[in-house]
DNA sequence: CTCATAAAGTCATCTGATGACTTTATGAGT
DNA sequence: ACTCATAAAGTCATCAGATGACTTTATGAG
C-alpha cells in the first residue's frame, strides 16, 4: 500500500552523507572526498552527489569552497530546524496531527477547568457547520477549535508542532479538496468537549478518532485521484 | 565581511524561484514551468535548475512528482524553525513524544511486515535490560528501538518530529535522572512488538502507554519545575 | 460512451566536457 | 638556503546531450 522506502537516489545520498556527518565520520572542518569519489562511493552520478551536497549545504551541515573542496560545518543536528517534515505527504502530516489531537484531548480532559470548557464550547458554536460558503474560512474556524484543544492541554511543545503543521495542512486542504469536504460531524466535535468536561481521557481519545476517521478516508480518496 | 554579490548561479536560481513563490506568482498546488523552461528563463543549465529546485523541495516550498511536474507546496515562509518546542519542558517534550509513540505503534501494527517485526525483535534483544552500566548507552539503545517503531510506521513527518525531540530528550534524561532510572520494563516493550505482530492497534496503543506511564511518573518525581 | 493503448510530457539519472578557482609543486634568481 | 613568481594538479561550478522511468493526455476500436 504505502511504500516505505520509495525515495529517489538524491534523497538516499542526502541521508547517507548526513548519516556519516552525524556519525562523526569526518570532524568539523574536515574535508569530504571529492565529488567523483563520493559519486563512486554512493554509486550515483556526480550530478546526484551535487544535488545532495547542495541540500546539506542549505541545511548547514556542509560548506563548499570552489577549487578547494567540501567541508563539514556541523556534526550535530541540534540547531536543525524542523523543516523537512513539512515536505512529508499530506497523509503523513495528517496522521501526525491526529497523534497530537488525540493526546492533547486526553491531557485536556485531565487538566480541564470550567473556563477552558466554556471557551471550547464557544469556539465550537462559532465554527458551526459548513454551509457551503467560504470553504477556507470554515477550515480556519475548524482549525481554531482544534488548536484551542491543544492549547488547553497546556503542552507548549504540542502547540508549536501543531501550529507548524496546521498552516500547511489548511493550505493544502483548501487547495486540494475542492467541494468534496467531509461531513462537518458536529456531533463528534461536541463529544470531544463533553468528554473533556467529564474528564474522561479515553472517551476524548475515541471522540477525536471518530472525527478524524472520515477525514482521513476522504483524503485517501482525493489523493488517489 | 562576506561579499554580498559573490554567489553562485544555483544560489541565485534558488532566490529567484523562492521570490516568485513568496510573491505568489504561482498558487499553492500550481505547477511550475518544466525544468527546460526554468533553465531558459533563468539562463542557467538544467542541472543548476535541478539543484535549486531540490533545495526548495528540502525547504518545503516545492514538491516534485516524477513524470508530472514540479508543484508549489507553500507560498509562505516555510523555513520557520521550531525553536520554542525544543525549549519546552522535558515533561512537555515527553508527552509529545508519547503522542507519536502511540500513534506510530498503531500505524505500524496495521502496516507491519514480518521483516519489520523481526527487526524490532532484534533491536529489543540488543537493548536488553539496564544492567547498571553505561546509562547513556542504554538510553541510546532504548531510543533506537522506539525510533524503529516510528520508522516502521512509514510516516516521514512523525520520524522527523521524533528525531527532533529524541536527541534533547535523551540528553536531558541521562543528565537528569541520575541512577533513579525506571524499571526497564522489558515486558511492556515485548508487548508492543507482540501487538504489532498480531496487528492489533488498540493493544499496541495500550502497551506503549503501559511502558510510558512509569517513566512519566519518575519524571514528575525528579523534576518539579 | 468506455476503456485499453499509444503518444507526449516531465522528472530522474548518467556521461562527458569545459571553465573557474584554490592548493601544491617547481625552479630560477638571489 | 631562501623567496617568490609561475606552472601544474586538484576540485568545485556549470553546461550540454542522452536515456530511462513515470505520469498525463490523446487516440481509436468496440
Amino acid at each position: 500500500m504505502r511504500a516505505l522506502s520509495k525515495t529517489n537516489l538524491a534523497d538516499e545520498a542526502i541521508e547517507a552523507i548526513r548519516g556519516d556527518i552525524l556519525g562523526k565520520r569526518w570532524a568539523v572542518g574536515e574535508k569530504l572526498p571529492n565529488e567523483a569519489s563520493l559519486s563512486a562511493m554512493l554509486s550515483v552520478s556526480r550530478g546526484t552527489v551535487r544535488e545532495a551536497v547542495r541540500v546539506l549545504v542549505s541545511q548547514g551541515y556542509l560548506e563548499t569552497r570552489q577549487g578547494s573542496g567540501t567541508y563539514v560545518r556541523s556534526t550535530t543536528d541540534a540547531g536543525r530546524p524542523l523543516t523537512m517534515a513539512r515536505r512529508a505527504s499530506l497523509r503523513d502530516q495528517f496522521e501526525a496531527r491526529l497523534a497530537l489531537d488525540v493526546e492533547a484531548a486526553r491531557l485536556t480532559a485531565i487538566r480541564k477547568t470550567p473556563k477552558t470548557v466554556a471557551g471550547l464550547r464557544r469556539l465550537l458554536a462559532e465554527r458551526g457547520n459548513y454551509d457551503g460558503g467560504d470553504q477556507a474560512a470554515f477550515i480556519e474556524r475548524d482549525l481554531a477549535f482544534h488548536k484551542a484543544v491543544i492549547a488547553a492541554s497546556g503542552n507548549r511543545a504540542m502547540i508549536e508542532i501543531y501550529d507548524f503543521f496546521s498552516a500547511s495542512i489548511a493550505d493544502t486542504i483548501a487547495a486540494t479538496l475542492g467541494k468534496d469536504i467531509p461531513e462537518p460531524d458536529m456531533q463528534a466535535h461536541a463529544d470531544i468537549v463533553d468528554a473533556i468536561e467529564t474528564g474522561d481521557p479515553d472517551e476524548a481519545d475515541a471522540a477525536v478518532r471518530r472525527f478524524m476517521a472520515p477525514v482521513l478516508a476522504a483524503l485517501d480518496r482525493m489523493i488517489l485521484s
